[in-house]
Parts: structure tokens; C-alpha cells; sequence
RNA sequence: GGGUCAGUGCCCGAGUGGCCAAAGGGAUCUGGCUGUAAACCAGACGGCUCAGCCUACGGGGGUUCAAAUCCCUCCUGGCCCA
């Protein structure tokens, strides 16, 4: 296995640096380092897949993570990427966001004793922040900085150049909050070290200056680059009109986090293995180059989603869903059996109705909204007249179709299907 | 507090009394081509009881046969002055 420094620099992982020796000392181990997440949600979401996987690996070569859920910091949230004020969220929102994110945060991090100077920790930082006077915030932390350099700050910049929008006081004291937050895990835990995404440079920055100020101790920063999409957009949302990839499966199925991933393209599956992927760099070499041959197969693709699918929810449900995978795209549904189709039921998306429902012919165009694989009667309409609705796999257009009993797949399935990939099943139960 | 400019559909952005569900672009969706890609081509793209109707141009009120467009007022933001 190579050293942690030579490995990230191959995968890429490394935007900037505050100083290499960071890279000598993370070979070493034991260095203890942090990133924060803002809990503006109940989960996770794909966007935060580049940190979890780093901090996970500086963890696998001996140092010791620490995870900052920004409870404090999440109430005003980080102006930078953001072209407006952000909503702030209460206290109790905050509380039950970090309370959900922490389960997921163990698929990623040991947080056990097993390896004791390095297991992974999970801190709030309202533990600290809301502690702390205005008064003594102002003279203990704020003095160390100038407006100037503030201001000066790409995050603040470009919300100051706009000249539409404005920023709130509350919003430019967050890079302060920041920098609090690392001058105290320094304290408590001797935490010298900062990664994030390349936006948090500037607040990163910030915080090693404070350590340093405040300590006389020298602290690091590290930034991994922006994930994007080829056509450069911000990873993380799927194709669809769904929103964004959750870790959470109640909100993006285990079936749905491994289509969005087998949905790479070519030309980034290449840089997501490595990025994503505890696959050795020579494994990403093999499928960058079966890709590059045939890329029909779609190898490179296959060993990302099943990557990521087993990561975050086990090797059962990656199990599950590439049966599931091989049943809906592997070739017509007519050569499904029974067994097959009932186990689709538990991983694409479902619903189950009355056997007699059927008998009333329930118009195609209301089915479909109920199913959600529209989100209006007029986008129905729209679907069927465009030729995009499908039952059992074949075309059903004309705005009068209806669903009847002869549309059953073995006495109780009905597959409907919009578009290429959005798929429902219906089974029908006896009452 | 005074002045001034601005707030348009998912986003950007035109429109400045009727021809406006509102140009154009992006995003998105469907179809074609394919590899469940990309690129490209075609169509769609507020909702509904869909040849019609309803809701929409920051909120509320008003003028008018008729307003996103005019007036009043409020809210939000930029800039300048105090």
C-alpha cells in the first residue's frame, strides 16, 4: 500500500496545501484533523462523498478523524458558493439533522477504540459556540483579524461584486466561527489539521492563522478539488428531476444511489473511482482502459456504483440491486420469472393496490401521477403523447388509456415505466 | 432618515397599457441515434374538468373596457447622501 501522501496526490485528491510537511506528517500518522458539515439536512447527500471517503482514508493510514457537525455555524450558514442569504434553521432542526447524520457517518469512519489513537469523533461545534460571550468572542478572536483581509476573501468578494445582492453581517462572521471552531478542537484535541472542499480554503486559512496566533502552534490546511459534472456543473444532483443523491435510502433508494452512479459518464468515471473508490490505483487503470475499449460494457461504471452502493449500504442491498439492474435494463421484462419480479417490488420503486382495482380500468394518465413517475395530469399528458409511457414494457399512448386486469404479469405485477430508466412496479394484492 | 435603481416562470434574462402563459438562453422531460453514455437532431416545457378555463410577472390597494407594463402603499435588496 503506498504512503497516504503519494496516494492522494495520484487520485487527485489534492487542490492545495497549506505547507507539504502536512503530506509527511499524514505518512507518519497520528495526526489528528478535521472537516465540517453543515446539517442543513436530515442526511448526507453526494456532495459530501469526497470528504467522508478522505477523511476516511487519512483514518486508514493511522491518523485520527474528527468529524464537526456545524450546529452552531449551520444557524448561519457559510456565504461562500451562495449567491443569496441562506434561511437559517432552528435549534431544533439543527439537533435532530446531526443526530441523523451521525449513523451514516459510521459506513465511513471507525468511531470504536479498536485502533485508539485514531478513532474517528463526532463533535458539535454549539458544544463551544454557544457558549461563548460576544464580548469575549470580539476581544479573544476577532482582534486576531482585519476587516480588510475579510473582506478580501473570495467567498465574501463575489457576494460583495454582485451587484444585486448584498451580505448579512451574520453571514461574515461565519469564517470567524470557523476559525473559532479549529482554534478549539486544537485545544481540546490537539487537532492541528483542516481538509474541506476548495471553497473552504479561504476559511481554512483562517482557522490554521488563529491556531497559530493564538497557540504559536502551526496548524494545516488541505483542500480537495470541486467534484463536477463533465459539463462542469456541481455533482451530486441526479439526472432527474428528483434533486439531489442522498445517503439516507429513505430518500434516494439504494436502487436510485446506484443508477445515479452507473449513469457516469465516460469521461468522469475515470476521476470518481479514484476520488470515490478504495479500488488500487492500478484496479482504476484496468476499467479506465476496458472502459476505453468497450465501453458499452460499461466496467468502469459497474465498479463505481457497486463501490459506492456497498459503502454506504452494505453488500446486501448492492446484492439486491444489481439484480434488480439486471432485470429492468438486461433485456425484456418477458423473460422475467415470478420470483424475480417480486423481489423488484422491494428495490425500484413501488406501490400495491387492490386486485379489484383493477376491474375499474384506472385511467393511465391518473396511474401515472399517483405513481409519482409524473409530477402533473398535464406532464401525463404530455408523456403519453409523446410516446414515453410504457406498461409491461410496451407503449401505451392516446390520452384515453386505461390499466385493466389483462395488463397483470403473473396474476399480480404491473410494470410501469416513463421514459428510458424511471420505473414502478404495482403489484396487485387480494383483499 | 433622504435620494436613486431594482425585484418577471426552475435559473438567467427580454418585455414597459391590449397581439403576454409572457422573447431568448440554460436546466429539465420525451422521442431518434446509442452503451441505461456524451455529442447531435426533433418535440415539449404553469395547472386543470384541455379547441375552453383558472392561476401567474415581490405583497396589498387603485386607475382603465383592458395592467407584468400607469398610480398609491408596503416588503426586500443594491448604490449614493445624511
Amino acid at each position: 500500500m503506498p504512503a497516504i501522501s503519494e496516494d492522494l496526490t495520484a487520485r487527485g485528491l489534492v487542490n492545495q496545501v497549506t505547507d507539504d510537511a502536512l503530506l509527511a506528517q499524514l505518512d507518519q500518522g497520528g495526526v489528528t484533523l478535521y472537516a465540517g458539515f453543515d446539517p442543513t439536512a436530515d442526511s448526507l447527500h453526494a456532495g459530501n462523498l469526497l470528504q467522508l471517503c478522505t477523511l476516511r482514508r487519512m483514518q486508514l493510514a493511522g491518523n485520527r478523524p474528527i468529524v464537526v457537525a456545524g450546529g452552531a455555524t449551520g444557524m448561519i450558514g457559510d456565504p461562500g458558493g451562495r449567491s443569496d442569504e441562506r434561511t437559517l434553521l432552528d435549534a431544533d432542526t439543527l439537533h435532530a439533522n446531526v443526530t441523523a447524520i451521525e449513523g451514516q457517518l459510521k459506513k465511513f469512519l471507525d468511531f470504536d477504540g479498536q485502533a485508539s489513537n485514531s478513532a474517528a469523533l463526532l463533535v458539535n461545534n454549539a458544544d463551544w459556540l454557544s457558549a461563548v460571550t460576544l464580548i469575549d468572542f470580539l476581544r479573544d478572536t476577532g482582534k486576531y483579524f482585519t476587516v480588510n483581509q475579510m473582506v478580501a476573501k473570495e467567498s465574501v468578494k463575489s457576494r460583495l461584486e454582485r451587484p444585486d445582492q448584498g451580505i448579512s453581517y451574520t453571514e461574515f462572521s461565519y469564517m470567524l466561527l470557523q476559525a473559532y471552531d479549529f482554534a478549539q478542537l486544537y485545544e481540546r484535541y490537539g487537532c492541528t489539521a483542516q481538509i474541506g472542499g476548495s471553497d473552504q480554503w479561504g476559511n481554512i486559512t483562517m482557522g490554521a492563522e488563529l491556531v497559530r496566533k493564538r497557540h504559536g502552534v502551526q496548524a494545516f490546511g488541505l483542500t480537495t478539488p470541486l467534484v463536477t459534472n463533465a459539463d462542469g456543473t456541481k455533482f451530486g444532483k441526479s439526472a432527474g428531476n428528483a434533486g439531489r443523491i442522498w445517503l439516507d435510502r429513505a430518500k434516494t433508494s439504494p436502487f436510485g444511489f446506484y443508477q445515479f452512479f452507473i449513469n457516469t459518464d465516460d469521461a468522469m468515471v475515470g476521476t470518481y473511482l479514484r476520488f470515490f473508490s478504495f479500488l488500487s490505483l492500478d484496479a482504476i487503470a484496468d476499467l479506465e482502459a476496458e472502459t476505453a475499449e468497450q465501453p458499452q460494457l460499461r466496467s468502469a461504471q459497474r465498479a463505481l456504483a457497486a463501490a459506492m452502493v456497498e459503502l454506504v449500504h452494505g453488500s446486501d442491498d448492492l446484492r439486491r440491486v444489481e439484480l434488480a439492474t439486471a432485470a429492468l435494463f438486461g433485456g425484456s421484462l418477458a423473460g422475467l420469472d415470478e420470483a424475480t419480479l417480486a423481489e423488484l417490488v422491494s428495490d425500484v420503486p413501488s406501490s400495491t393496490k387492490p386486485t379489484s382495482w383493477l376491474t375499474s380500468q384506472p385511467s393511465l394518465i391518473d396511474v401515472l401521477v399517483e405513481t409519482e413517475l409524473v409530477a402533473s395530469k398535464s406532464e401525463a399528458r404530455r408523456t403519453l403523447e409523446q410516446r414515453g409511457a410504457f406498461v409491461n414494457d410496451s407503449i401505451r399512448d392516446g390520452l384515453e388509456a386505461t390499466l385493466s386486469s389483462e395488463d397483470l404479469l403473473f396474476g399480480r405485477f404491473v410494470v410501469l415505466r416513463r421514459g428510458k430508466r424511471a420505473y414502478h412496479v404495482i403489484e396487485c394484492i387480494a383483499a
